[in-house]
DNA sequence: TGCCAGGCCGGGT
DNA sequence: ACCCGGCATGGC
């Protein structure tokens, strides 16, 4: 059996599980751009408080965030950790995309012209930026059919034994963008679906997984390598 | 209470 | 080229 039809078949059983997800959540492509930044090791829960202060406090722009002093943006987004970090990630990627247009609209519509490729080399060499947040806003922001592996998609697929251990980023992305349609929608609710199962099902302490969508497809899944004793 | 969450960087071997 | 500590908050 190829692994292209047992991704795919991963990908229905998943869909009549838990139907279709309508990731990414978020009001505006920029909007969904600040989310992948500060969603970088942290749980989504935060991440909402610090882009509904944004919000409230009227900085959810490009000109805004570029513009705001470094304290205040650090205590908007404070909820969501790493804000020191995250804080001057923000304004790099702010800037960037405002480069690109007077506002918010005009500079994600000239974003969208430009190619994957070019564009992903971009957003890496912007500091803080690194493959998964990089490919989330490709996806998910920007409509490029890209694949994003984040670490409910190592951890369902390195689980049942369809990556192996060292397999990097990329190796990982291959292994689904050469299997999966060149299909926007399917990418970005793909990837949503890992999240949802690997949250319910496929915690770090909890590999038994009784009430799996997954079993069906693909049987029982393996013991990650540092359970394996 | 400790462990975990939709990573990434920089310095040390 | 790898390995590892640091970064920080809030929920369970």
């Amino acid at each position: 059996m190829s692994s292209s039809s047992t991704l795919n078949d991963m990908y229905h059983a998943l869909l009549g599980a838990f139907g279709h997800r309508g990731w990414w959540p978020g009001e505006t492509p920029f909007e969904v751009m600040v989310g992948a930044v500060l969603t970088q090791n942290t749980n989504w829960q935060n991440v909402e408080r610090a882009i509904a202060n944004l919000r409230a406090a009227g900085m959810m722009s490009p000109a805004a965030i570029a513009a705001a002093q470094p304290a205040d943006l650090q205590q908007l987004i404070r909820p969501a950790g790493y804000f020191r970090q995250k804080s001057v990630r923000l304004r790099r990627l702010a800037e960037w995309v405002a480069g690109f247009g007077a506002d918010e609209g005009e500079a994600v519509c000239a974003l969208r012209e430009r190619s994957t490729e070019g564009l992903r080399e971009e957003l890496l060499s912007l500091k803080g930026i690194g493959p998964e947040t990089a490919d989330s806003i490709l996806l998910y922001a920007l409509h490029k059919p890209v694949f994003v592996v984040d670490a409910y998609t190592v951890r369902v697929l390195g689980r049942h034994g369809l990556i192996e251990p060292e397999c990097t980023y990329y190796d990982v992305q291959a292994v689904l963008e050469d299997a999966l349609a060149r299909d926007v929608e399917l990418h970005k609710d793909f990837h949503a679906q890992f999240v949802e199962v690997g949250k319910r099902f496929c915690r770090p302490r909890a590999p038994r997984c009784t009430d799996c969508p997954l079993l069906a497809v693909l049987g029982e899944p393996e013991l990650d390598e540092e359970q394996a004793d």
